[in-house]
DNA sequence: TCATACTGTAATAATATCAATTACAGTTGG
DNA sequence: CCAACTGTAATTGATATTATTACAGTATGA
């Protein structure tokens, strides 16, 4: 999986959580912990799918145009990291004699444009919003003395 | 995705291939593509699980000593690849003040424990077997002129 | 209109990860 | 004993990832 998937998740959980959904790419990096040139990369690109609009010069930044309720982690997976679940690393050889090693390749692609569908599934019931009221859940669970893991 | 994970899946099926089950490691290697002493380690981990024995000596290597149809792409994956969905890289600091930014690891976590289920609740329906006889049936396709992409 | 505070983008450097290779001890069959 | 294997660790080389730097472009407001 690409951590730039991580950053835009991050990014836009943290705009929704914001009262005017805004923020400067140094702020989310310092929350993100990461550069501000990378935060600008990975906002950039959710800018031209419509999830975010940025204003230049003084005074601008990044500000939440969609619904967070609306906007799922598939919806991002597939604008950052579509594809990143099969490995680089390919066994095998088409060219090769043998049956196996000659078709391993194609089927190796086709399990993982299968794992990768059924991945985009579970993701498609994962919000922005939900993911949020998750966290604001938990900090008030923590408040009240009653901590515990997160359960999406 | 762990590449050893493919290196395992392909071994299993190139031993379910062959009519004794056996292949050394430098058989196995070319086959996949890659170094004797890779194969030789991601195979020790499956001797240790029980899918594979080994033989050392003159004459030796591996031989398949499970059920082809019974072992599952679930079971190679826990064995060689539990938890590689998750980035190593990491958002966020439990330590900050920001509810969202020292939230975030937690959350993130729960989202890719869920994801890892999922993938492996699909793996779970992928038998070595069943990847091995599509190999065979592509094979049977592409002689009679029919080839396609395979499905599973 | 000029200084300031931003984004956009590319290039480079630093670091981490991954795969290939080498090496050698241990094992077995002939 | 020799030849052909596995087991394992260390090293090197290649690749991918992340951080950093740099600077052009743009808007704001004094």
């Amino acid at each position: 999986m690409n951590s730039e998937f991580i950053i835009a998740v991050h990014s836009l959980v943290l705009l929704a959580h914001r009262e005017d959904g805004m923020a400067s790419s140094e702020e989310i990096a310092a929350n993100v912990c990461t550069h501000p040139a990378r935060v600008r990369k990975v906002l950039g690109c959710l800018r031209k799918l419509g999830y975010v609009s940025t204003r230049e010069g003084s005074g601008g930044g990044y500000r939440l145009t969609c619904n967070p309720t609306e906007v799922t982690l598939a919806d991002v997976y597939r604008a950052m990291s579509a594809g990143s679940l099969m490995p680089n690393w390919c066994s095998g050889d088409p060219e090769m004699d043998c049956m196996v090693g000659s078709s391993m390749q194609d089927v190796m692609n086709s399990v993982f444009c299968g794992a990768e569908k059924q991945l985009e599934a579970y993701f498609s019931n994962i919000t922005i919003g939900g993911m949020l009221s998750n966290i604001e859940q938990g900090q008030l669970d923590a408040a009240g003395g009653r901590a515990g893991p997160i359960i999406i």
